[in-house]
DNA sequence: CGGCATTGATTACGCATGTAATCGGAGTGT
DNA sequence: ACACTCCGATTACATGCGTAATCAATGCCG
């Protein structure tokens, strides 16, 4: 089972995906305004991170520098499958087709998916 | 903010949705037996699914009967939506776009994501 | 009629999560 | 050298979740 990462973790990781290594405080400072965390908060959530193995730190002078220990894409593709698997019994097409008929997909959206699939088909 | 209905959760509303109304014992009877729940640990999930509003149920006789009082497509499209937006800034195509790159689409998922985007274009 | 069984309601309990505050040690200015 | 500061480590605490057990009311069996 992999580890997950929970909703506030991704804050922190997806800072991390952005730039590494970065210290404790400059991922706080990175990190949203609007979620309005204290620096505390962020050091729990690395700390969290490290003991889950999605993070590693390498001790630069007094502090430590924190960088990802696994690609954006992995975590993606796995919360992906999950989704997948959950809503829609593993089909990847039939989430495609929910999100066409609930209007999730734009004019963009589509022609963008047009060529995609145009490009799968070579 | 919808209430979100939790991995367990899940597992009652799946039941509720292919048959409702249904009594406590029916959807306990119901569940996966991989789950290996007991009886009372789908009884306390219909209480919290009651009081987050998203079940309903009627007294028949002594038991109660449940149904659902969202439809499994809104669901599926609030949690689609939650992924996209987590994930991928809120556009559909890159998922799609994931997907493929990540192998997670077979040759008739194409075929099948194909026809369907002939017809949103028509 | 009085205990047993059935079923909903209440309570339990450990782990994860969100959100910190406090402790303790290392450097820094004077 | 000492107080102050900066940072990581430890601890806190409320809420949600997974997984039940216990309590209470009610109907059934003998």
């Amino acid at each position: 089972m992999p580890e997950r990462i929970s909703e506030a973790e991704l804050a922190v990781m997806d800072v991390l995906w952005a730039e590494a290594p970065l210290s404790a405080m400059d991922v706080a400072t990175r990190i949203d305004d609007g979620r309005g965390w204290s620096d505390r908060t962020v050091k729990t959530l690395l700390g969290r991170l490290l003991v889950k193995g999605v993070l590693a730190h390498e001790e630069q002078g007094k502090r430590y520098l924190y960088r990802p220990m696994v690609s954006r894409a992995d975590y993606v593709s796995g919360e992906s499958r999950r989704l997948v698997d959950r809503l829609f019994g593993g089909r990847a097409a039939p989430l495609v087709a929910h999100l066409a008929e609930s209007q999730a997909l734009s004019e963009a959206d589509i022609a963008e998916l047009e060529a995609l699939v145009r490009e799968l088909r070579s």
